[in-house]
DNA sequence: TAGATTGTTAATCGATTAACAATC
DNA sequence: TAGATTGTTAATCGATTAACAATC
């Protein structure tokens, strides 16, 4: 393993998951064994830019060979660290809050919804896809309490830098911000940003212009 | 204007609805001039990245003042096609659809919901925000009566392809696929990937490498 | 062995950062 | 005018692509 001594490109770490979703597809499909040539044809990445994104990792291939899909597999999750289990929150149960409550993929890849916040008397106590409802002044307690290492932001822009200082406060490592505007937090915690309205506003662009479309991610 | 000529980044894109929805933000706040080093500092980007950025598509601000942000506004609105009053559709009504249907920052930056598709008929005929629901049979006839250029994908992985299949022969020319699979489409077709799971897995990366965070977009 | 495919090094390409002249 | 800030060119940095030796 490399990743200590090497620093790897945000661009390498975006491209991992798509090839663990692919590789959990070939499985299901009783595939054994994939080239880079195969997996770059289903994904638009090309073989190179595979082999040398798992490359700096460790070796995970046999030459002559290619991947055995299953090790690949269990390599991509453990480097991804879906084996950590992580418990997470959501914040905020309008419309969007509510679909990822119940987006079926997180748990799937290991992910564990534990708690939800809002500050709406009428919602505090729902269960949402199983999982409680609790008042936003009780974040810290729960947080606690269930181990909450990452906090889903899903909260009217307006709220979003108080709901952020709220999750730091209470602990949490890292945070997914779906709310388009940026937010402050010390330096030690992670945070992705995930404004909905930039894929739209671009693929706008695109058709405004008639730029000829290249291969996407 | 050198859009012509020159090819723009799609890293350069992508930060054009950030400049976009911060000046908004601006002009809520009656802030009438602003310089790139403060515009950077509420974005967490060097100045220098957003004078390159707008100096691509013309000069836009004025040396020694800044940018003026009503006009400033106007040009990254006129650039990225919002005044296009683009019509889109979702297709899929489960919670992300759902959802996705009711984001209200759409129909702020002039996209116009026009119309929704699913097969299940307990929804057919229901009303989602003002928009009616119809089956996807029907999507050809709709998207041409209605002049629909985006289609949205909202559907379980399994049926992304084959509603893909249908936007293109309907004459859609722009694809938002928030389904986790990659789909085929004519060169001609702009695609936009939006799977949700990257987000949370590539927080989980660093989560468990512990590497330290850097500045996010 | 011959054919296939990885892993790695070198070459290219593209994007960001730095520096500064232009000018409001 | 002096100070400030843009727009642009040059330098650096990083990521992708190409080539090929290693080896299954």
């Amino acid at each position: 393993m490399k990743e200590d001594s090497i620093i790897i490109s945000k661009a390498t770490i975006d491209r991992l998951p798509l090839y663990f979703r692919t590789l959990r597809l070939l499985q299901r499909e009783d595939v054994e064994i994939i080239s880079s040539e195969e997996l770059g044809r289903r994904l638009g990445i090309t073989p190179e830019q595979i082999r040398k994104d798992l490359a700096s990792f460790g070796q995970f291939g046999k030459k002559g060979v290619g991947y055995y899909v299953k090790e690949l597999l269990r390599n991509i999750g453990d480097i991804l660290g879906l084996h950590c289990n992580w418990n997470f929150a959501i914040i905020g149960v309008g419309h969007l809050g509510w679909a990822l409550a119940n987006y079926r993929h997180f748990s799937s890849l290991g992910f564990n919804l534990a708690a939800i916040f809002d500050v709406d008397p009428t919602k505090i106590g729902l269960h949402i896809n199983g999982v409680q409802v609790f008042h936003l002044d009780d974040m810290e307690k729960i947080v606690q309490e269930k181990n909450i290492h990452i906090g889903i932001i899903a909260v009217p822009e307006a709220h979003a830098q108080e709901v952020a200082d709220k999750l730091v406060v209470s602990g949490i490592r890292g945070i997914w911000n779906f709310a388009p505007r940026k937010i402050r937090v010390p330096g030690s915690i992670y945070v992705i940003d995930e404004d909905l309205s930039v894929g739209l506003s671009s693929l706008s662009y695109y058709l405004a212009r008639k730029v000829p479309p290249k291969q996407q991610i």
